[in-house]
DNA sequence: CCGTAATATAAGTCGTAACTTATATAAGGA
DNA sequence: TCCTTATATAAGTTACGACTTATATTACGG
């Protein structure tokens, strides 16, 4: 069920493909424009962009749009919200109030799963360092 | 200036690393705890598994305690949130769990109408696991 | 139609990183 | 002091993925 995020955290490994992310979170590109930053940036080439854009397409962070011959690459916020959703199982150090409720059925969950096994620095400051 | 989120991003690009974190996610474990559930999960060695929690380290995503000759790593709420800032360049910016599930569905509706894009693994995840 | 522009795919090279086995280090316990 | 347990490091092999150049595909303008 969270495996989905296993293919999007392999894309996320590349730094090119990071890069891409990061040009497509200010709003929709055209591969060429995508293909042409990158070059200038780290120097590769329009197929090694167009084959980042096919993982980053696959790995469901993307979204393509085709107009006439061009192809026009957005962020797609279903994939991504399923990596952020990875990150759910750790204890969120800042929750705000509104995430206070979420973050305290998430802990009773975790801890009804975990019996007997080592105290968490998060079990000591819980019980001991208000 | 996304900076220090890049060493994580790798480290957590690898499978065997992205296990180990969702462990640990569960309360500290000592070494030899992780490396025998890994050997047992993905049927790899100690040292593999020593090298692994090297890279998690230089990472800044777990954090090692020292006791005896045992050491207990746990997951580094800091290196984690460094991560997770990442995401905030996109939109949805706090959106959890129940809200990734319910845009995922969306996406799904959404693609139903859409033609001629090329197949995405979602896709034929979504087509063939049914 | 034909040439050009925009993108994708093919095929091959090469560096690296994820393993392996073997060994070093370090801390108890008998 | 030795043996054992727990973990890390060394050294070497190998598979894979991120590139490259070359070419195929598709849409548009003249």
């Amino acid at each position: 069920m969270s495996g989905g995020a296993d293919a999007a955290f392999d894309a996320l490994g590349d730094p090119a493909r990071r890069r891409i992310m990061e040009l497509l979170a200010e709003g929709e590109a055209p591969a060429g424009a995508v293909a042409a930053i990158l070059k200038e940036a780290l120097g590769i080439s329009q197929p090694a962009v167009s084959q980042h854009l096919k993982v980053l397409r696959e790995a469901g962070l993307v979204t393509v749009r085709a107009e006439g011959t061009r192809r026009f690459y957005g962020a797609d916020e279903a994939g991504i919200a399923l990596v952020r959703a990875w990150f759910e199982r750790f204890a969120d150090g800042f929750a705000g109030p509104l995430d206070a409720l979420e973050t305290e059925l998430a802990r009773g969950r975790r801890e009804r799963r975990l019996q007997g096994r080592t105290e968490t620095a998060q079990d000591r400051r819980r019980r001991g360092a208000a």
